[in-house]
RNA sequence: CGGGGCAUAGUGUAACGGCAGCACGAGUCCUUUGGGAGGAUUUAGUUCCAGUUCGAAUCUGGGUGCCCCGACCA
């Protein structure tokens, strides 16, 4: 991508009504757009990191058997006064059609359509167990949206549903799930702070667990076990005197941020929607069903809250929009012209600074947008048939031998 | 939903009740090019509705929007 053609601009400042961090550099640095309180436009920028971070996604739900599709936002009211939610879940959002004046919910979730659905398919033991998923926009009437990406009325949310004959099977699969959530995170770039804790929804059990990101920035506050992978929730600490042989009182406090849910629905939903299964003898019983969600936009907010710096952004390698940002000054178009074509034919990810504008405005601007590789071709560079590397995340960059990045920029960077 | 705060140009900020100004951005021209360059010139604004007043960005009332704290958060 040439950045002459990228339509979005640079803020040198952020918009007075942003106090998150996530906002501010996401906002200046044109990877979203507010439209109103917690929605966003995904601008080029952001739509390829939102990309990034859904085929992570996709991969790791697929390699657990999630088979991938797509239900509707729109949904009827009916579907939700069977399960008793029309009028109990406060942050439902429902309208009535101004032509047929028939009431509808915009799905917050999607047990209410994947429940009634599954009626169809599951018949019998031999239907099960199975998964599956979706990425898609859910709707949320916040009583208050707030910190930029980390709790919008819009979002897009992965959602996994899985359905099993018997609770050992839906265990398992729960924790491979877990495991797999384990996987994106690390590959995400948050793995070593992100915390695996017992939520404090519902009763005290198993029934459900939350995936942690440290940050100062966090609404929640956990209870970390030093010297183990393990956190609780601020509620089971005041309900619990020992946790994991360690006294409540030694636990460390930390502010968190809650990037992931997965939960144990049992047999509430297939209950309510008559969901049900016969054994081998013919028996009718209950599907058992977990749901496990990711919220795209917040894990988005969550990384940015945890890797910036004064200047901008740095990204992790997995989720950055491009991987390089070749930047050319003054005297050095037709090198770096052929540069960039070199790059894009290897299939390297570039964006290419080839703006008429200083040299200060075009490192502010990466810094800013916070690729991890930035590649400046210089005069000074060209003296000595080189080519400055730095990355985001170092102070000092390295000449590189531009012959050799024409060649590979693989096996030379 | 309770509490607090804010609302002026694309962004940031000024203006006693009396001509809406500045910076950045954007456009044009010239010069400049290793950490947000300089000159000339152009562009664009008082959240909405009432009220008070000779006169309102400014005062009053209401609406709306946004931010923050709390509550809530399948």
């Amino acid at each position: 991508m040439r950045q002459s053609q990228l339509f979005t601009k640079t803020l040198r400042s952020a918009p007075k009504d942003e106090e998150s961090i996530n906002a501010q550099l996401l906002i200046r640095a044109g990877f979203i757009h507010k439209e109103m309180a917690g929605v966003y436009t995904f601008l080029p920028l952001g739509f390829l990191v939102l990309r990034k971070v859904e085929n992570i996604i996709r991969e790791e739900m697929t390699g657990v058997g999630g088979m991938e599709m797509l239900m509707p936002s729109l949904q009827p009211k009916k579907n939700w006064e069977t399960t008793g939610r029309w009028d109990d879940l406060d942050n439902l959002f429902r309208f009535k059609s101004f032509y047929s004046k028939n009431d509808y919910a915009l799905g917050p979730t999607h047990e209410e359509i994947v429940t009634p659905l599954m009626k169809r398919y599951i018949v019998s033991y031999k239907d099960l167990p199975f998964s599956i998923f979706q990425i898609q926009t859910k709707f949320r009437d916040e009583k208050r949206a707030k910190a930029g990406l980390l709790r919008g009325r819009e979002f897009i949310m992965k959602d996994l549903y899985s359905f099993h004959a018997t609770e050992k099977d839906s265990n398992e699969y729960y924790e491979k799930v877990a495991q797999a959530y384990k996987t994106i995170f690390k590959r995400v770039g948050l793995g070593d702070i992100t915390y695996y804790t017992t939520a404090s929804g519902g009763t005290f059990s198993d029934y459900s667990h939350e995936f942690q990101t440290l940050t100062e920035s966090g609404e929640d506050t956990i209870y970390t076990v030093k010297g183990k992978k393990l956190a609780v929730n601020q509620e089971i600490v005041k309900e619990e005197k020992t946790w994991f042989g360690v006294p409540s009182a030694k636990l460390k406090k930390e502010k968190a941020i809650e990037v992931a849910n997965i939960f144990k629905l049992k047999t509430k939903y297939s209950k309510a929607f008559g969901l049900q299964w016969r054994d081998k003898k013919g028996k009718v019983q209950d599907v058992i069903m977990n749901c496990y969600g990711i919220g795209l936009p917040r894990l988005i907010g969550a990384v940015v809250e945890v890797f910036h710096d004064k200047e901008g952004i740095i990204w992790p390698e997995n989720l950055a929009p491009y991987a390089v940002h070749l930047i050319s000054l003054k005297g050095t178009e037709k090198e770096a012209d052929r540069l960039y074509d070199d790059l894009v034919k290897q299939g390297v990810e570039v964006l290419y600074d080839d703006r008429d504008v200083s040299p200060g405005e075009k490192f502010a601007d990466a810094d800013l947008i916070g690729i991890p590789k930035r590649l400046v071709i210089s005069s000074k560079t060209l003296e000595k048939d080189s080519i400055e590397l730095k990355m985001r995340n170092k102070v000092k960059g390295k000449l590189v031998k531009i012959e050799k990045v024409h060649e590979s920029f693989k096996k030379t960077i």
